[in-house]
DNA sequence: CAGTATCCCAACGGATACTG
DNA sequence: CAGTATCCGTTGGGATACTG
């Protein structure tokens, strides 16, 4: 058994992987985690599992296309999870994985700092449309 | 005058703005701010001012047309500046505003995030994978 | 209810060429 | 060097119809 620690094996992942080479693999992962929808389905998800339904009714606007595509690459990624109950009419629920509850506090960050700073990025684009 | 503190004022806008609604301004800001490119411009900045030339030679991969749009999107929601220096060739550098070192945690969060997870997302994809 | 399957248009975004 | 302009293929993503 190897000897290094969980933390020593972070430290070992931040040296191997960077985002800013073309051809790293967290390029990719950046996009899914980078993407309206996936940051508005994990914000949803904060407080416990929802249904398919209640996803598409709190994050209005999406469609079931894109909700449904957007569950799949999470839950691919491992970052939900799906449990389908068979029923009639079937009923599945989505809910954060340890994985995705780490990354969570990040994204409800981003969510957090548009609703907050919205007035002031506003102002800066009165000032830059005026300018030019 | 009125006498609301920058507290309140900031509790306030996290009411009104609600990035779940559809019609909502920040839903629009909330794509500018879960962009790949943006994310690894603002990050590219941390460490202070930089060329276009560099900005481009760093984040490599980018075309030179996604740059400058990026580049623009983010100079006029106020998160950068670009100075220019009048000289032959001409020099261009930007920089991060103050609010947009407000926003570089939120951003470095996500790429450092990325790049410190990217093993365990391997694994629940290979796991995604095989079951299906 | 929770999907899958098509169709189809708009935008995203790369490659290339040109300008101050 | 730091752009702008044009072309053009690829993808994103909505609308609709259908299935277990």
């Amino acid at each position: 058994m190897v000897t290094t620690t969980a933390g020593q094996r972070r430290e070992q992942a931040k040296r191997d992987y960077d985002a800013f080479l073309a051809g790293c693999p967290t390029r990719e992962l950046l996009s899914t985690l980078t993407d309206k929808w996936a940051a508005l389905v994990i914000a949803a998800l904060a407080d416990g599992p929802h249904r398919h339904s209640e996803l598409a009714r709190r994050i209005a606007g999406v469609s079931q296309k894109m909700l449904t595509q957007t569950l799949r690459t999470l839950e691919r990624d491992g970052l939900l999870s799906r449990a389908v109950t068979a029923s009639v009419p079937v009923r599945v629920d989505y809910e954060l994985t340890p994985l995705g509850r780490e990354l969570l506090p990040v994204m409800l960050a981003i969510k957090t700092w548009a609703e907050t700073h919205m007035d002031r990025v506003f102002q800066a684009r009165a000032r830059f449309d005026a300018g030019s």
